[in-house]
DNA sequence: TCTTTGACGTACA
DNA sequence: GTGTACGCCAAAG
């Protein structure tokens, strides 16, 4: 069952995320070319659906560093104890420093 | 096939 | 900061 190529990409992508750090999907959309940010949403629950948890998905957040995924996950406070875990302050549901935490696909290399 | 929905984003009032 | 509108594309009914 060959999964849609953007699928892998967004793996690819979401797996070389940093400990620590956050990304959004317009980033992710946008390194991709996926043309919507959507795409990388979708992605991200399906393969949580797959039961893909190696996938630190709890890493990539909307462009305001909110968790807008938390819905997908176990429990909805699961996002953000995992993100506090790794050292990420999360208050109501939103990035503290998000930008300073921003970390861009271009960075991987 | 058409319509609705969805882990989004940007623009504007 | 809040609410509305539109664009974007895929999956489900």
């Amino acid at each position: 069952m060959a999964l849609p190529p953007y699928y892998q990409q967004v793996y690819e992508v979401t797996q070389s995320i940093p400990e620590g750090r956050v990304t959004t999907y317009g980033l992710i959309a946008d390194y991709l070319s996926l043309g919507s940010a959507r795409m990388v949403g979708w992605a991200l629950k399906q393969s949580l659906r797959l039961g893909e948890t190696a996938l630190p998905a709890h890493r990539v957040v909307n462009s305001k560093g909110e968790l807008s995924g938390r819905a997908a996950f176990a429990t909805p406070t699961l996002m953000a104890e995992l993100l506090v875990s790794e050292g990420v302050e999360v208050v109501d549901n939103r990035v503290q420093d998000f930008q300073a935490r921003l970390w861009m696909p271009s960075e991987m290399y």
